[in-house]
DNA sequence: TTCATTTACGAAAACGATTAAGAAGAACTT
DNA sequence: AAGTTCTTCTTAATCGTTTTCGTAAATGAA
């Protein structure tokens, strides 16, 4: 490996010079700078990222921390799919992406020591318990933070506008005449409730009243548990004319029980998933969801910790809300009364 | 940070020794490597992972190179579930996984410039175009490298066994009856090809023979271009009994084509995927598919090449082919004679 | 006792970069 | 001409480890 005192003795300069004009130190003379840096390039030198870290305390690097109980991880569209785009504008600023976990070989060691020990610049925190004592402490640690859809005082998060998405799809289905209408929930987290807390209040606002019966719980990203849940509906005296689903892929669960039953979608019944995700798209009919935009929300979460990085002082914690975008599908019929 | 100094320090003992005792060295007192351990522990020292890659020149970092031309990467989810598996190993096993991309902020460097800026002890190479320069670089380089579903010369591969797998599966389905067995195939690869070799010969040895017309050619993870080779086949006089799909989620798009045209699965026509995705075993029938072990795919991925880090002299190249499973599902009818 | 061997530890030199402080010459002021 | 300021470059310290080599004490052998 070419270091800088490679390139300073095949310039005739020092060390320290090579370093300056690589980057971009004002203190150097045009032509001097102009040479080193052509003479790096012919010789393929390249920074030593570790010796610079030491040196710097900035590695360039941000971590992911990303674990959830339901080992689904990065099984989850919504989940993939925000990594992706984090990692793509991570790199596009010149940062990589690490994973954070709370083990090291045998050794286990909380997530910020691990951050510590790689010492992250940053870390972004998708999809985990929110409560758990050692992403607290990672949360509440000198090491900037940006969360996904769960907000920790002083601390910067992105939240998908869970609210506006089921505002908009409430609505939408309620517009299609629907006056019945049904919200299969996932597992209690700061995010369903802000989901339940949306359909109340807009069906609410649109004279709809929600019988408790129309309110099922169910897990995420779990077909058979909203599969369980639609059979409960079903089984209802006053059938709701419409069902919503936690998540587009759940709603396999509940499109299988329909199939069962011999009801048609949307003929005989209404549905509506959430997320997007590819596969929505896909079935026939396609499915009336709402899309919540990771890219965005992936590109947002690594710019603003990249700000909060490179300028601690500017930068100021603030929640920043995504809207989501309806995607009409035809999985909701038109109803005339 | 509390470094070594400092333990040192509150031990009276050098830095040297304090290193010694905290690395397990021999040659270091009984007592004095336990007390400087303990007060390690107390006094939370974490290594500097920078200062010691700067020294050994070993990072314990895995790099990902990871990239598809279809932009659907990780949302593929054979691709997702092999990184989750290879990325627990590989922390089980004390290393970090970082992704490697083409760009270090606004300037491009290739792969391999990026691992060695990063000092990647290694790197396991997946789902991307093996023939681009890039990538062949990589390869060729003095990093340890392990890819899968491809083999280059002297390097060890993990290999998904596709030859078993549609073996396998075109047996299971031979002996469910059906002699018009159709394969839509993906997009032309290594693992492209060996698949249609595996369908070819395999139905040759049970005697059935294979119109031209039953093997066509989609895309993966393409649901629409399935669909299309699905309506060509059964536009075709003389209709296969059964279709194979190049993998789980392509089916989808194949799946719409056959409801369209009013044909039960599996009473009307059978189908088969790949993969065994989660999704394939949601549907209804259960979609008759074929498991690639991804666990353990990615598991001995990062196993093989933490061995050839570790040990370069001892390890050695080897192609390693990680069996599938069947999973009979009910999407292929038993067809009595 | 004396010499050889082992055991336990320390001193110091790296690894490859960054950066504060200083120095020498050039250029400008008056 | 003398002093001042700029420009450009160097010296040297430093980041936190690892590791080689050396040495003093302890142990064993004779």
């Amino acid at each position: 490996m070419v270091s800088m005192k490679d390139i300073s003795i095949k310039c005739g300069v020092s060390v320290a010079t090579v370093s300056k004009a690589l980057n971009g130190q004002s203190d150097i003379g045009k032509k001097t700078a102009q040479h080193i840096r052509k003479v790096a390039k012919e010789m393929g030198y390249l920074p030593n990222a570790a010796a610079r870290a030491l040196k710097t305390n900035r590695t360039n690097n941000l971590g992911v921390l990303f674990v959830d109980n339901m080992q689904s991880g990065l099984m989850h569209e919504y989940f993939s799919s925000l990594l992706n785009s984090f990692k793509a504008e991570a790199e596009l600023r010149g940062y990589d992406v690490t994973f954070i976990s709370n083990h090291i070989g045998q050794s286990t060691m909380s997530y910020l020591e691990h951050c510590r020990y790689r010492a992250c610049d940053g870390v972004v925190v998708v999809c985990c318990d929110f409560n758990a004592p050692d992403v607290v402490e990672l949360v509440q640690s000198e090491i900037p933070v940006v969360t996904i859809d769960h907000v920790f005082n002083e601390k910067t998060a992105i939240l998908s506008n869970n609210v506006q998405c089921i505002r908009d799809l409430v609505t939408y289905i309620a517009e299609q005449g629907h006056r019945k209408i049904a919200f299969i929930h996932g597992e209690d987290t700061s995010v369903t409730q802000k989901r339940i807390a949306s359909f109340y209040r807009t069906c609410q606002e649109l004279g709809i009243t929600v019988p408790e019966t129309y309110v099922k719980s169910a897990l995420y990203h779990n077909p058979a548990s909203s599969a369980e849940a639609t059979r409960a509906l079903l089984s209802l005296a006053d059938r709701p004319t419409c069902i919503m689903y936690p998540d587009d892929f759940s709603f396999m669960g509940g499109r299988n029980v329909l199939d069962e039953m011999n009801l048609k979608i949307p003929e005989d019944i209404s549905v509506a998933g959430f997320d997007g995700i590819y596969l929505s798209q896909i079935l026939q009919p396609a499915l009336t969801t709402v899309r919540q935009d990771t890219l965005i929300i992936g590109r947002e979460a690594a710019d603003r910790l990249i700000d909060c990085i490179e300028n601690p002082k500017v930068s100021v914690a603030e929640q920043i809300m995504i809207d989501g975008r309806l995607i009409p599908g035809q999985s909701v019929k038109r109803i005339d009364e």
